[in-house]
DNA sequence: CATCTAATGCAATTAAGTTGCATTAATTAG
DNA sequence: CTAATTAATGCAACTTAATTGCATTAGATG
């Protein structure tokens, strides 16, 4: 907890109250630099409810701090946001790899996603791109 | 059940068994042209029973006659794979769209993923893209 | 410090997906 | 064409992920 100014400067300017479960997730979530789920949630913090740490994540993605990262795995699994991401608009121009050895979901900061097109009419929200293959560790 | 030549023969090559379940759900997502759920078939087809779904699905995937689709909806959708597919190399070089107001995904097709840049000593296997807005219909 | 409202914990419930097992039916070999 | 083989099906039970209701606790605001 030695940025714990900082977290609370999150949890503030996204309209969260300081608690200790919410100062501890997003701690969790900028310090481990990776994708988590709810299941990760549960494991490092026994001492929350269950139900708690689902609706802090909820209020996370609500409010901006997280965006859900899509996979195929059935389980939901979330990311910081950016400064670039407001509550309203999300802006993940950035690409999520997911290791099939150790099962880790990292963000590949400065690779951004390349243009893409569409068919006409059709109207582009956000773009998610999603590598598998092995990380450097398990390559 | 006009092709219903082309649907026994799919199931032939995918080394499975021509059986009414299995015919169906080959039409149904040869017809759609959309990714499907197994929420999907259960409403389709309420005479077989739940798990004969999940089970075709699954048997569906290993052969290659489908693939997942990944997304933000913690529910499992799959789409058809092309000729280029395998059991043991999916090739699935194209977009998927996902439109915000009537939740269909489909594919792009004649929409190739651009080339994709990881950091060094990471090893890419499978790219997917998709791609959130509106489709033609609800733009 | 009093009020308001977000956040928490517990219990119960819904929904998605899986497993075991006996039965049925499609395929293959003789 | 029939017998043997094995995949596919249906039912019941179970696991895991996620949601909802409600009473209680505790930040934030004036």
């Amino acid at each position: 907890m030695q940025n714990i100014d900082l977290y609370k400067e999150i949890l503030k300017t996204h309209n969260q109250r300081i608690t200790d479960c919410r100062l501890d997730v997003v701690e969790f979530f900028l310090e481990s630099k990776k994708a988590l789920s709810q299941g990760n949630l549960e494991e490092k913090f026994p001492q929350y409810d269950r139900v708690t740490l689902y609706r802090t994540l909820n209020s996370f993605l609500d409010s901006g701090i997280l965006h859900k990262i899509p996979n195929s795995t059935g389980v939901a699994t979330y990311g910081v946001c950016y400064e670039t991401c407001s509550p309203k608009h999300h802006d993940h121009n950035h690409i999520h790899f997911k290791c099939n050895k150790c099962g880790s979901i990292e963000c590949l900061e400065g690779k951004p996603v390349p243009a893409v097109s569409v068919p006409i009419g059709y109207q582009v929200e956000v773009v998610n791109m999603i590598v598998d293959g092995y990380c450097a560790k398990c390559a």
